[in-house]
DNA sequence: ACACGTGTTATGCG
DNA sequence: TCGCATAACACGTG
């Protein structure tokens, strides 16, 4: 689920439940997803420190720390999803609310808890990540990162997103490009600004990129407010048999920037858009 | 059993 | 060195 919007979401639960609460104790001991420290590390940088600002650029959050402390990187992967709990052990409302109850159901499976702060209140901030593409790390290098998807001004977008030769889906998947478009969310906003994914930029004329920086960023926004990029129009008819909800022509599968990729056969299709 | 996948990154090639 | 394509990563799910 993790694209711009779901983490934007966990981010905003960070802020809403975990900030200036003590730091009793750090699992990190899963130091494929804490890497590349050794157990302990992250640990002993955040014991008796508190989480004082919770940031986010694309799909990348941090947390700033008192006292000097180091940057808390937190990433979710492809499966990773942030809870925190209050004292009593209840999760903060907000964030998780896509699908799937098992990152906060007492009975889920524990091995999937990949990073737990325990607060000395008693709650607790839980990296839950089935697959393990998650990463936290310290101070994380957030350098290569481009503008954030949903702030990045048009003009910007414009030289960003047409330069080179890429495929325009590639293009927009690039996080050193625009930080925040994953593949589903990058197969909404094409499909709403009618573009061809296959397309190279550098055939995109200046108004079709401007069409494209407004279905971004309306796609984005929209995906916050709503819960998820799962909630975007053609989303549920990314499958095969699928039809374009705006004007019933069969849905195409691809492969573009090394990721399926559905769009609608007419008007997406090589001589359009 | 087997293919697939919402993300990132190392590697290879022109 | 740059731009781009592909494989690999881990592992649950259909």
């Amino acid at each position: 689920m993790p694209e711009l919007p779901e983490v934007e979401s966990a981010r905003a639960v960070i802020e809403a439940g975990a900030l200036d609460r003590e730091v009793a104790d750090v699992d990190d001991t899963d130091t494929w997803v804490c890497r590349p420290h050794a157990t302990g590390e992250i640990r002993s940088a955040l014991v008796g420190r508190r989480l004082t600002v919770a940031l986010r650029r694309g799909k990348s959050m941090w947390c700033e720390t008192s006292s000097d402390g180091p940057v808390l990187g937190i990433h979710l992967g492809m499966s990773g999803r942030i809870v925190v709990t209050d004292p009593s052990g209840d999760p903060v409302e907000g964030g998780d609310r896509v699908r799937g109850l098992t990152a906060t159901s007492p009975d889920r499976d524990l091995a999937w808890d990949r990073f737990t702060i325990r607060f000395a209140d008693g709650g607790e901030l839980r990296l839950f990540d089935k697959r393990r593409l998650g990463r936290v790390r310290l101070d994380p290098d957030l350098d290569r990162l481009g503008p954030d998807a949903a702030e990045v001004g048009v003009a910007e977008f414009r030289s960003r997103v047409g330069r080179g030769t890429a495929p325009v889906k590639a293009r927009l998947l690039d996080q050193s490009v625009i930080a925040g478009v994953g593949n589903l969310l990058a197969d909404e906003t094409l499909w709403q600004a009618a573009v061809d994914p296959r397309r190279r930029v550098d055939t995109l004329d200046h108004d079709t990129l401007t069409a494209l920086h407004r279905s971004l960023r309306k796609a984005t926004r929209a995906a916050i407010r709503n819960g998820g990029v799962h909630t975007g129009e053609v989303m549920e008819h990314r499958v095969a048999g699928g039809h374009c909800p705006r004007c019933g022509a069969p849905m195409q599968r691809a492969t573009v920037g090394g990721r399926t990729t559905w769009f609608c056969s007419v008007e997406q299709g090589p001589a359009s858009g």
